[in-house]
DNA sequence: CACCAGTGATTACAAGTGTAATCTATAGCT
DNA sequence: AGCTATAGATTACACTTGTAATCACTGGTG
């Protein structure tokens, strides 16, 4: 499976959180996640504005390269993503961590810890997850 | 500060395991490090061989980018990174996360644990960093 | 002192990327 | 039925990347 793109990925990811999506409603969320940066949207998603030309050119390559499908709905196309968000996610993840970390993930973890990128929630979530772990392995 | 691509971050590797280096010793070590993936070197390092003329390629285009220095021995160059390794990983580390789980670091984690790519050395070495954090921050 | 081996510099070149514009077919309006 | 707006397909184009080959200079060797 080749590579997906940072730009592929982020069509990907408008159409992870709606679909099947058509051209038109994917191009849309892409601008409303941060248009002119009106908080209380979602992220902080730095107000690019997606020209629709290069949206389709985008999912055209996600198709392409089998991570999105389509379904001729009469006249346009409704797209679907092909591959699981929580995979690929995990897989772009490990991927880093064996690079940088040689396939550890503490170290990231220190490094956020060392910077200060941690927060009461973060450690608790983390404290769950650990002890999720412990009780399955034992 | 421009990105750096994957090969040359390979390189960059190479230089900070030990500098300042000629071109040569940065070949020869990329090269050693699983050559004929001789175990016991280090990493798993899929045996790939770098061909002289690509790492110099990619040496000139890290001191292009202003990753890499170097200062004229006699003849020769002795390349030094100019970028920290730690810091350079945690960027990228955070602008995955940042990407992929909207800043949060758990959710990674969660990745892992779900997989059963977390073992006990694993465990042990996060709930170290838990402890140091509530160490200074209580 | 002339020549050569080797080093860094320059050039090459195809594939991938970001970003779009142009082409083409067609569904729907008048 | 003919025309137009539009959606997807095709083409464009500069920049980056991986992977090298060739060029040019220079210190050391014979």
């Amino acid at each position: 499976m080749t590579e997906i793109s940072n730009a592929e990925f982020e069509v990907l990811e408008a159409l992870w959180q709606n679909y099947p999506a058509s051209a038109n409603e994917i191009i849309a969320k892409l601008n409303e996640n941060g248009d002119t940066n009106t908080y209380g949207t979602d992220e902080v998603n730095q107000g690019k504005q997606w020209h629709d030309k290069t949206v389709k050119t985008l999912l055209n390559r996600l198709v392409k390269k089998k991570a999105v499908g389509f379904e001729k709905q009469q006249r346009h196309y409704l797209y679907s993503p092909l591959l699981e968000r929580e995979a690929y996610t995990l897989k772009e993840s490990k991927s880093l961590i064996e690079r940088m970390f040689s396939g550890k993930i503490a170290p990231l973890v220190a490094g956020f810890a060392k910077q200060n990128d941690l927060n009461k929630d973060d450690i608790s979530a983390l404290k769950s997850l650990i002890s999720d772990w412990e009780k399955n392995n034992d």
